[in-house]
RNA sequence: GGCGACGUACCCAAAUGGCUAAGGGAAGGGUUUGCAAAACCCUCAUUCACCGGUUCGAAUCCGGUCGUCGCCUCCA
């Protein structure tokens, strides 16, 4: 089965194919660190995570980086011109960026570049598109790159421009520096007053890198002159990435990126997130009311190219799958479980080896899905389609512990793209088990007070009693 | 003004030319259960914003209308 990816370079999906054997070099905007990141950001790397995995599950090496800018206009202004403040700042709020992705179960990207850290490569690349004559140094310093000596800059790429119909004057007023053309855009920041200590001197005089460079330099340095993948927000199409893309080939002469992917956005209640509107939600206000997992799900079950509109009622879905999935693989589980809930019968249909027609088939459905450049939502329905027949199985008490096994099994084999099984499933306390057994006997003797007063007790220990025809199963409750 | 996306049931959300329009949630009914919980079953769009057109055949293609949204400026 062939993976097929939406390219934004040529507006259809493609089959997928990496440049060298099964390496997949892959890159991720990553964040601007000037304030703690919000869900929106989050669904970002959700996303990309998703890819990343499934990439993996389909045999690949992948190398991710991901960029922190940790020097820009923001930052630099939240420091108020202090470099040992710039560092303080930006390194508390990486931090946090980490942590939310730890929270929301994103794999670790293997190289995390900070901007500061790559200026050398920044400098030497700029001098690189010096000598070629594709940038230019103004009066002040400033060296810009000149998209009409790079004739193919805004032209069969990410976005068709059409330069005659750019709103020009607004920009050029609004514009301090000295650029030649409207649309050249800045590679090398001249040292301003503002800027306080925060400047490196090189080569190319005293100063600081554009925004855009960055990710060129560090793809470069880390993956080479062509990627497999890169990928970010639909806001970053335009100008960051066309401009990435311009000054990268216009350094190297090679194609830049194969790939290019984009995640839409994220509103929250119907409303785009803002400053102005108030309604900035970080991870942590999320986590107060929802579990990790919850959230994770309800980011990735909205196609990553479609806008998600997150909302109080679909995390609580979520929540709800989650327990649904969790009880599931316990169900399952408990089928060859220890003690008194264990023993199933084995019927004919279930003994051993998966007969045909009784085997589990939603590995073909679910990988076919997301082949599908990553049709997440028919991926899910083929995961609850397959539960739902185990349940049945398991309800008709027609499922050896061979298959359970195997459900288990599979399970956890598609939450290694999902990840949105709880990490392990604590231990459930012996008492726990004691307890329900000396229920287990009143029940028996038909003495409903007591029954009832040990549930009341194991809820209060935090346990949801399950008597099913296995037994009693005790739920952890949320 | 330029570029682009989208509009599927009460809500979320797939399917992009052809069998009965997935799946999840909510709701109602039922099976099961000492009671509960969970699980399971049934019901829930003769219809895909609206109007035309192409086609043997369209939610899917084309044109128009209305509506929602994004980008064009830092932004995941």
């Amino acid at each position: 089965m062939t993976l097929k990816l939406y390219n934004t370079l040529s507006k259809k999906k493609e089959d997928f194919v990496p440049l060298q054997g099964k390496e997949v070099k892959m890159y991720a905007c990553g964040p601007t660190v000037y304030s703690y990141p919000h869900i929106g950001n989050y669904r970002a790397y959700v996303f990309e995570d998703l890819l990343r995995r499934y990439l993996e599950y389909k045999g690949n090496k992948v190398t991710l980086v991901m960029n922190i800018t940790d020097v820009d206009d923001k930052t630099i202004k939240a420091s108020g011109g202090d470099k040992s403040k710039l560092t303080s700042i930006t390194r508390r709020y990486e931090k946090a960026f980490k942590k939310g992705l730890s929270i929301l179960n994103i794999k670790s990207a293997d190289e995390y570049p900070r901007a500061t850290e790559t200026i050398d490569e920044m400098v030497e690349l700029i001098e690189t598109l010096l000598e070629k004559e594709y940038a230019y140094k103004t009066d002040d310093g400033s060296v810009y790159f000149s998209i009409e000596k790079y004739s193919k800059y805004g032209r069969d790429n990410l976005v068709q421009l059409d330069p005659k119909s750019m709103r020009a004057g607004e920009r050029i007023s609004e514009d301090e520096y000295d650029k030649e053309g409207i649309r050249d855009f800045v590679l090398w920041k001249a040292w301003k007053e503002e800027d306080g200590d925060i400047f490196w001197e090189t080569s190319l005089g005293k100063g600081r890198p554009g925004w855009h460079i960055e990710c060129s330099a560090m793809s470069m340095k880390y993956l080479g002159e062509e990627l497999d993948i890169h990928c970010g927000g639909v806001d970053n199409i335009f100008p960051h990435h066309e401009n990435e893309i311009a000054q990268s080939e216009a350094a190297s002469g090679k194609k830049f990126v194969k790939q290019w992917m984009h995640c839409a956005h994220l509103i929250y209640e119907g409303e785009k997130m803002s400053k102005s509107l108030g309604n900035i939600i970080l991870l942590e206000d999320l986590t107060k009311k929802y579990s990790p997992e919850a959230i994770r799900l309800a980011l990735l079950s909205t196609h990553y190219r479609s806008q998600l509109d997150l909302t109080d009622k679909k995390l609580k879905e979520a929540e709800g799958n989650i327990q649904k999935i969790t009880a599931f693989r316990q169900r399952m589980k408990r089928i060859r479980g220890k003690g008194r809930f264990d023993d199933v019968k084995l019927s004919a249909t279930s003994s051993v080896n998966l007969s045909a027609g009784r085997s589990i088939k939603f590995q073909p459905d679910f990988e076919e899905a997301l082949d599908d450049d990553l049709n997440i939502s028919e991926a899910l329905s083929a995961l609850y389609r397959t539960m739902r027949e185990a349940n049945i199985l398991s309800d008709e008490n027609d499922i050896g512990k061979d298959e359970a096994v195997q459900y288990v099994h599979q399970l956890d084999e598609f939450d290694k793209m999902l990840g949105i099984l709880p990490e392990k499933e604590a231990e459930i306390d012996e008492s726990v088990y004691e307890k329900i057994k000396e229920r287990e006997d009143a029940r028996l003797a038909e003495d409903w007070a007591l029954s009832d007063k040990i549930r009341d007790e194991l809820f209060e220990m935090g346990y949801n009693l399950e008597d099913t025809p296995h037994g009693t199963i005790p739920k952890r409750k949320k």
